[in-house]
DNA sequence: CTTGCAAATGACACTCATTCCCAAATATTG
DNA sequence: CAATATTTGGGAATGAGTGTCATTTGCAAG
């Protein structure tokens, strides 16, 4: 068990484990994993789709909003937590691909809700070659891509 | 010259007929085409990048920031003007696709500033057929995806 | 187990992008 | 020229997100 395997969804260690390899990352980085850190991934880990600040304080009302904003705003730039911008009220979080694995959006422009998808490896490959051909043309350095499907979800 | 044929980028009569097209979108949604709303219309045209409220105003001071924002809203609403939300402080504003035609952004993480970039038919027609066939399975009503790519401008 | 120090907390104040309000201006209809 | 409906723009209001700072907590050295 080294600092760099990755846990698997779906092991029983699962949060155990993630939790370790995040404490870390962040002691790498002079940061504490503190509870209320450790309770921001736990509702994010638990959840199976991006959360809202409303929704994760909801989650779990012992969590005060500005402690909330600070350490999303920590483990973001720890790499932990990804950030995404939907268009709604709210900015979305969810965890980082490293722990989520790559994916991308359903995002219903009704209710704001936000979804996770998989998609082949054959489009991801010709997707991830396309963009990174025309950025090279521009001088752009690729980070990474998002991809999302906007549109209406079951409920609406 | 039917209302539903498309101004051609390049043509001289680009902007002219694009002010019918418009015009006409409008009225048909009671929907007054303004000299206001003429001019947001000019300033996105002669751009060749997503604007944001601020470098909208910029260009032409004589837009008032309420109507601007106002009238922004009633475009977007009639179809005419796409909103963008790319994670910076300000909102995106581009015309719309049927207007643009349809393409993907560069999105520079650092300065905020976004590109306009098309991708070939054999990509866009993959990810199509992709999204579709995985919001069929969860009820999801598909309406247009975006695909961004996220990292750093040659200015960055 | 202290003691000292740096990091973290949380209540609250604050910022600022965007929206709301409303009286004045403008367009449309007849 | 009315009469009516829409639009305008200055400024007030809203609210998501950030900053402040006194207090608390976690960690390490002794
Ligand atoms: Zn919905
Ligand atoms: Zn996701
Ligand atoms: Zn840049
Ligand atoms: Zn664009």
């Amino acid at each position: 068990m080294t600092a760099e395997s990755l846990p698997v969804p779906g092991d029983e260690d699962y949060l155990a484990e993630m939790h370790l390899h995040i404490g870390a990352r962040l002691a790498r980085q002079e940061h504490r994993y503190t509870s209320g850190r450790r309770q921001l991934v736990e509702v994010l880990a638990q959840a199976n789709q991006p959360m809202t600040l409303p929704d994760i304080v909801a989650a779990d009302p012992d969590l005060a909003q500005s402690s909330a904003y600070r350490n999303l705003d920590v483990l973001v730039r720890s790499g932990v937590i990804r950030r995404l911008s939907a268009g709604g009220d709210h900015t979305h979080f969810e965890l980082a691909e490293p722990l989520l694995g790559h994916h991308h959006h359903l995002i219903c422009i009704r209710c704001g809700s936000i979804e996770d998808i998989h998609l082949g490896s054959d489009v991801e490959i010709l997707v991830d070659q396309s963009l990174s051909d025309i950025a090279s043309q521009t001088g752009f350095t690729p980070i990474h891509h998002s991809l999302d499907l906007h549109g209406h979800c079951a409920d609406c």
